[in-house]
DNA sequence: CGTCCAAGTTGATGCAAGTCAAAGGACCAC
DNA sequence: GTGGTCCTTTGACTTGCATCAACTTGGACG
């Protein structure tokens, strides 16, 4: 036992290649010339592979380092003294998890591979020192956080505006348009997450979110059977997420 | 008129003093050292004053720099297609706005003076180019952002979880704990914002604001006449915020 | 000092979504 | 196979808050 947690650290830093990484257009490589490339390189160490219901890191463990998902896909989520948890958000290839950590000791909340995900993960301190030195990369991060709060002030706003309908419709539309950025179909995907993780994130019930997709269904909008799910008619999606807007102008 | 203007832009680069800041021990001058702290100097920009409700930017205005609250108070918030404002966050004196926007070319969300309100500019891209070489500064700043994360999440917690009575609650501790922080009153102060800002903040209607404000008035938890406020009971209202936590546990 | 308009309060009513309950699937282990 | 567990769906009922409407307060201003 003592070991195999040897034999881990031992082969923990494991380089990993940016350069042959399909997702280098996807990832933080995106940000950086060719020739620095090698210094990204540097300090990427080859992150483990985790199965379904895992976590990667939760509110309890030291904040470290970020991550980069490299196949697979990460739910994260806060935790409230209570025990209340908030999905906060997920991730695919080529996204960053961590960034809402950078600012205490511990992480800020919890990653848990959604499926079979292999990561890459950069120290933070390597980060910081390199970000230092290369201000695209920096730039980089600084535009990553950026997106992320407005992700999450896009999220904020739907939960407390929104009806059922428009925030399920807004996350298939986003999910959609993710897939599409990878090369996958954009009306034909596999959910990574559970309906209750849907919820959960959404801000709704369980029951809530399996009656909006039967809806969806019933209206040959959607197709959905278990997690496989078939976007039939995008525009009436676009237009149910609209829907709520429109009411403040025409009528 | 274009006099007016050349005599703005003339006078605009107005050096701001930190060393002489009361506000040093809060803002960013709190993450560097005394010998560094000219350099610093050398990039702000003393903004302007602004009346209430004049915007200090808007999602239309392209983004150049971050301010730092130096008096007064600010609200930002988006405003998405359809007009529908989400209100995503309040700003006191020595906090900084706009990094939400350093994703993009414009602003990614309209700031506007809840009162009387100055501001110090700080020019993003010569920001980006002192934190280069400061690291303890841009350290600072990935702290900065990852905490916006974090508020962002928190916001969307509550949004998605709490009752209106409990949000109301938090953001009374909220306020007062960052009121304390400013050497002020944590239990007797006013309200920079109208009960409009709170209520679409907290994703409420108006009048259930303004009917949960009466219910704690009623329960001796506050004293509240228009903008003023008075915490009459904090554990009180420390007990509302958890009380929906606690029902995951006991009974 | 009265006028006006925005901001805040209070009451009555309806509805979207939560909760409770139970019945299917799907998947895994044995 | 068969039993168990977890996930999803469907139905019946409940409720917190939005909505609509009316009234009050307060501050700006001539």
């Amino acid at each position: 036992m003592a070991q195999a947690i040897r034999f881990r650290q031992a082969s923990s830093p494991l380089k990993a290649s940016c350069h042959q990484c399909s997702l280098s257009n996807l990832c933080l490589p995106l940000a950086i010339p060719d020739n620095d490339l090698d210094r990204l390189e540097d300090i990427v160490q080859q992150g483990r592979i985790y199965n379904r219901g895992e976590h990667i890191f939760d509110q309890s463990t030291p904040f470290r380092s970020c991550f980069a998902v490299k196949s697979g896909s990460i739910k994260t989520s806060i935790i409230s003294e209570g025990g209340e948890e908030q999905v906060t958000g997920f991730f695919m290839p080529g996204e960053l998890v961590g960034l809402d950590s950078m600012s205490g000791e511990s992480y800020a909340s919890t990653a848990k591979a959604l499926e079979r995900t292999s990561v890459c993960e950069f120290p933070i301190n390597k980060l910081e020192e390199l970000t230092g030195k290369l201000p695209e990369l920096q730039h980089h991060m600084y535009q990553l956080m950026g997106q992320e709060i407005q992700n999450s002030h896009q999220l904020a706003m739907l939960l407390s505006k929104n009806t059922a309908e428009e925030r399920i419709a807004s996350l298939l539309l986003s999910l959609s348009s993710r897939f599409q950025r990878r090369r996958m179909s954009g009306t034909n995907f596999s959910l990574p997450m559970a309906r209750n993780d849907i919820a959960n994130f959404l801000g709704l019930a369980v029951e809530t979110v399996s009656r909006v997709f039967t809806r969806f269904q019933n209206q040959g909008i959607i197709r959905a059977r278990g997690r496989e799910v078939e976007l039939l008619d995008v525009e009436a999606l676009q237009l149910v997420t609209r829907e709520f807007s429109r009411q403040g102008f025409q009528q």
